[in-house]
DNA sequence: ATGTCTTTGTGAACGCGTGCACAAAGATAG
DNA sequence: CTATCTTTGTGCACGCGTTCACAAAGACAT
């Protein structure tokens, strides 16, 4: 999911696996709930259904961050919160600009999870002048002239981009120019940065097309279990028929078409 | 990246391991670019960079779709479009509805990447009275109430949720009650829905932390350099200092203050 | 037909991530 | 203080995914 060629070969950043970091902010979320009920502790068992994990792997993953449990009680909420705040680089302010403020520019700029943990919209950037002082979300938006000043003055080092594909690569080259290290990239395309430059990539019609395949898989099971029984059916009499899976797929009067999709 | 908690243990749908199904949609959208241009043929090598990934791995990707190349030559564009849509199931049409018609739900109901794959969005949905009637991409919202009738009259299977936080699990189990298998989840909560329905999830405010995570050990590790630097600077004179890394960190006129990040 | 050159398809090795299962650690009760 | 019970932290094994490197396959020239 990462990015296009981004991301130092096999990150490991100081001991911290990727997947973890990755599942960190999950953890985070669960967490920031509990705080707020008040609970001061919970255990990993608890706090992995929460999050949506494994207990284990939740446990693994603190593992790396150091030792912050107490056998036989759990984890301190408090003080878990801190830590994984700290880790992930939460505890301090990041300025962010949005460029491209369509649709999902706009949303994006609505969006309360930006501004909740540590990130402030310092900009809203678009090319169309027409765009160029219009609030959207309770901010002027500023036309992409503006972009490096904005960058430098702010001091921004993360960027997003939500413009047309066509726009992409040549906005990531500014931002870069400009001292953005850090870029979430929500057009759909390869965006080719220098190494030391981080890219994420959030691509909606992806996400939908891999739902699709698990979809069409799951029509075509149906289909292939049917067949099967079907099959099954038929071959009352015939005793010497092959135990194994292999029978649903030689199935059928006659030919050999595989039961899941037509080759 | 996944779900919490869904797709099934170790999903290798049928021999295709999930990570190649997740890259399918980058190498069809790098196809139909070069389709577009009329381009007859691409080299692995070629079809890589244009997708961002590394070769050899597009030609393993490849390989368990089936032999579709040319050795000596490369792949014909047009046939592998056809076959990798076939495979992702998008030569068929998915009627798609969303519900939660806020900012991000008007962004998705705009976006065009869905509509131009198979994807059809067969209906607006929102909760909100106000919103009933009102037009969104050319096309009027629709309460709640009707979501049951809508899914089962249209033989909807795949539903994107951009709610609220706190409406998503309701949505959700009205989705899945009423028939849908496969759902996009954009709101941050983790959905727990029955064996068989996938989740997907698009988590914004994630994928940011994960970039701030880099960011702040990017920080870290220039002034690691920069303290390093000072050290060795410093160290002219003394010759017996310790030569490791440790230097770095017992660094400093006085005081210890790690360089990386307080304790 | 033969040889050369290009590019695919894949066997094999390696590394990361996951999950099991258990010992160590601490709480708590008697 | 000892025993028991809970829950963490982790060693270990396994499987998936990635990458290398090369043989097989075909195009193309002669």
């Amino acid at each position: 999911m990462a990015t296009g060629r981004t991301h130092r070969p096999a990150t490991r950043s100081r001991g911290i696996p990727e997947a973890t970091v990755a599942r960190l902010p999950l953890y985070l979320r669960a967490l920031t709930a509990l705080s707020e009920r008040s609970v001061p502790t919970v255990s990993s068992e608890e706090l992995a259904t929460a999050a949506g994990v494994n207990s284990a792997k939740l446990r693994k993953d603190f593992s790396y961050l150091g030792s912050y449990g107490t056998r036989g009680v759990g984890y301190d909420v408090e003080y878990l919160v801190y830590q994984i705040s700290r880790e992930l680089g939460l505890t301090q302010d990041w300025p962010v600009v949005i460029v491209g403020i369509g649709n999902l520019g706009a949303a994006l700029a609505n969006y309360g999870g930006f501004a909740s943990r540590g990130f402030r919209v310092a900009a809203l950037i678009d090319a169309d002048p027409a765009m160029a002082g219009k609030p959207v979300a309770g901010m002027p938006v500023q036309h992409s002239d503006e972009l490096e000043r904005i960058i430098s003055d702010n001091g921004v080092s993360i960027g997003v981009i939500a413009t047309p594909a066509g726009a992409a690569q040549q906005v990531c080259e500014r931002l870069v120019a400009a001292g953005v290290t850090s870029i979430l990239n929500f057009a759909p395309t390869v965006l080719s940065v220098p190494d030391g430059v981080d890219v994420r990539k959030v691509d909606l019609s992806i996400e939908l097309q891999i739902l699709a395949f698990h979809e069409q898989r799951k029509a075509g099971e149906e289909a292939a279990a049917e067949a099967a029984l079907a099959a099954a059916a038929e071959r009352e009499g015939i005793a010497e028929a092959a135990a194994d899976g292999t029978a649903a797929h030689r199935k059928g009067p006659d030919g050999d078409v595989p039961a899941v999709m037509p080759a």
